[in-house]
RNA sequence: GCCCCCGUCGUCUAGCCCGGUCCAGGACACCGCCCUUUCAAGGCGGAGAUCGCGGGUUCAAAUCCCGCCGGGGGCGCCA
């Protein structure tokens, strides 16, 4: 039976994974899964002015650490391969003789500046520019003539005259499209090279593609795609295209709206599972409304023609929100603890000079020691890029303080400050240990004792103890660090003020 | 300009195919209260959409039909 569900997913290497390719590539996984089906990996390289081969390495490597898998590809190999189209140059030639040979093709002598002639006049006059078909009906001699002359040309294909098409796509409905309203396009150009409407129809239908999932900017290609499936007798796959993914102002997002390559969100601190999930639901949603849900459930559940096909606005806020929820909810503290640890060794090369030396000092602790202090401060960081300074205070002695606590210091006196932290510091010392509970004792006891509002007093051992206003829960903090450095920290609060 | 696609709270969306159960449901963001030593997190509550607009059809329309407007995409020897 070869009746299984193919999808593939074609990127050019012409820079990082954006993340419309990110989302257009889960869909294709997300439907191939679904039905037990495979994905296939292609790299979209006929453009050898743009495509690079380090941008091909990165592509492979962000779409492993999103959790994507395929089937086959120009890493792993296949059946069908190679899957470079710069490496299938050959199998492409052949195809384009035999559309040359049955007429369905022509060669074109116009050179880039008469066409250039052709658009001005075009536009001037108002029209849809559409290429004349001047080289249409060269005759035999004239083209010999002109290979002989060593003239440059392109490969153009014939298009019929007054074709009206029809396109069932699974997203988008029927759609209808007159062939008119495009001219001759090219196939090859003229150097050589085959160019992507020509090649990918081929592609598909060798590697035996049954499902086209495509962002809704090749709908106009899929037309001309469809007049070379016909004329090569090749069948025709389904077509569905996803609507594509809008920036704030509702343009097309693209780099003047920010981030979005996906290695720019994991240099930021995402999750792989929570750009995946949110990526999923960005023109789809599960039936039950269920919005965390893993890889699995997502394949479990996912359903094309479910697909909402109006444009989706990114919203940062969101994924930002949603990559908090795994790493408070749903990573286990062992699995988060070690994708701090990773992340943190694997990109503090990217953070200014005052993050990198407090990444260092954190990388210096024990990873048993890393893993509390996660534990600890999970509820209160959404990035793994903000967990060197929400959890600072666990792992920095040397207390510096900010704006904010040096006012607070005014506000009450220095005095009074030190007194606190005198009244406290010897409670401490009469202590064995110094337990999370009896830190609020304390510190109560102190209020108490020199009469003062518990606020002020705990407000004050922050600054003391941290040398901000606000942070993690003090009781955490001091369990953690034990009553040596509490001394420590507190002695030379006493010494500097 | 031409062709195509789309139009429900600020945003992501449910509902639309198979009209009534929708004075439109959920999530993010926002506001308030509670919890609390603070920031978060969490709990509870609130505000927010005359379903782009205008006409029909119908006892009844977000849901069906027509027109308009608005937004987006495509019109390459880019993919």
């Amino acid at each position: 039976m070869d009746t299984k569900i193919r999808t593939r997913f074609a990127p050019s290497p012409t820079g990082w994974l954006h993340l419309g390719n990110a989302r257009t590539a889960i869909f294709n996984y997300l439907f191939a899964k679904h039905s037990n089906g495979e994905l296939i990996l292609r790299i979209e390289d006929t453009d050898r002015e743009r495509s690079k081969k380090e941008y091909e390495e990165a592509l492979i490597e962000d779409l492993k650490w999103l959790g994507i898998e395929w089937n086959e590809g120009p890493d792993v190999g296949g059946p069908y391969g190679p899957y470079r189209q710069s490496e299938r140059f050959e199998i492409y030639k052949k195809y384009v003789d035999e559309l040359l040979e049955k007429g369905y093709a022509y060669r074109c002598f116009c050179t880039p500046e008469e066409l250039e002639v052709e658009r001005e006049k075009a536009k001037k006059e108002g029209r849809p520019y559409r290429y004349s078909g001047k080289c249409r009906h060269l005759t035999q001699e004239q083209i010999e003539q002109y290979l002989k002359e060593g003239r440059p040309y392109t490969i153009r294909f014939r298009v019929p005259d007054g074709r009206e098409l029809v396109l069932n796509d699974l997203i988008k409905g029927e759609v209808r499209f007159n062939v008119d309203d495009f001219g001759d396009f090219v196939i090859v150009r003229s150097d050589g090279s085959p160019v992507y409407n020509f090649v990918v129809v081929v592609d598909d239908a060798l590697m035996k593609i049954t499902h086209v999932i495509r962002g809704e900017d090749h709908l106009a290609n899929t037309f001309k795609q469809m007049l070379i499936y016909e004329a090569l007798g090749f069948p025709m796959p389904k077509f569905a295209h996803l609507p594509i993914i809008l920036g704030e102002d509702r343009s097309k997002l693209s780099k003047r709206h920010g981030a979005v390559s996906v290695r720019q969100y994991r240099i930021d601190g995402y999750l792989p599972e929570a750009l995946f999930n949110f990526l999923s639901l960005l023109g789809w949603y599960p039936k039950d409304g269920k919005e965390i849900l893993s890889k699995e459930e997502l394949v479990e559940r996912f359903d094309i023609t479910d697909i909402h096909n109006a444009p989706a606005v990114f919203n940062k806020e969101k994924l930002y929100w949603m990559n908090g929820v795994y790493i408070r909810e749903v990573l286990d503290i062992e699995d988060l603890t070690d994708r701090v640890i990773n992340y943190l060794k694997t990109y503090k090369g990217e953070f200014d000079e005052e993050l990198q030396k407090l990444v260092d000092t954190i990388l210096s602790y024990p990873r048993e020691y890393i893993k509390t202090v996660v534990s600890k401060v999970r509820d209160s960081f959404f990035t793994l890029k903000e967990f060197p300074t929400r959890a600072k205070p666990f792992f920095v002695d040397e207390i510096t303080l900010s704006p904010d606590a040096e006012k607070h210091i005014q506000k009450i006196t220095p005095e009074v400050a030190k007194q606190i932290v005198k009244l406290f510091k010897e409670k401490v010392e009469n202590l064995e240990t110094l337990k999370g509970e009896d830190f609020k004792k304390l510190a109560k006891e102190v209020a108490k004792e020199l009469k003062l509002k518990p606020g002020m007093v705990f407000k004050t051992l922050r600054v003391a103890l941290t040398g901000e206003t606000q942070g993690v829960g003090l009781d955490l903090l001091v369990e953690v660090i034990g009553k040596e450095r509490v001394l420590k920290r507190l002695n030379s609060f006493l010494q500097e003020n």
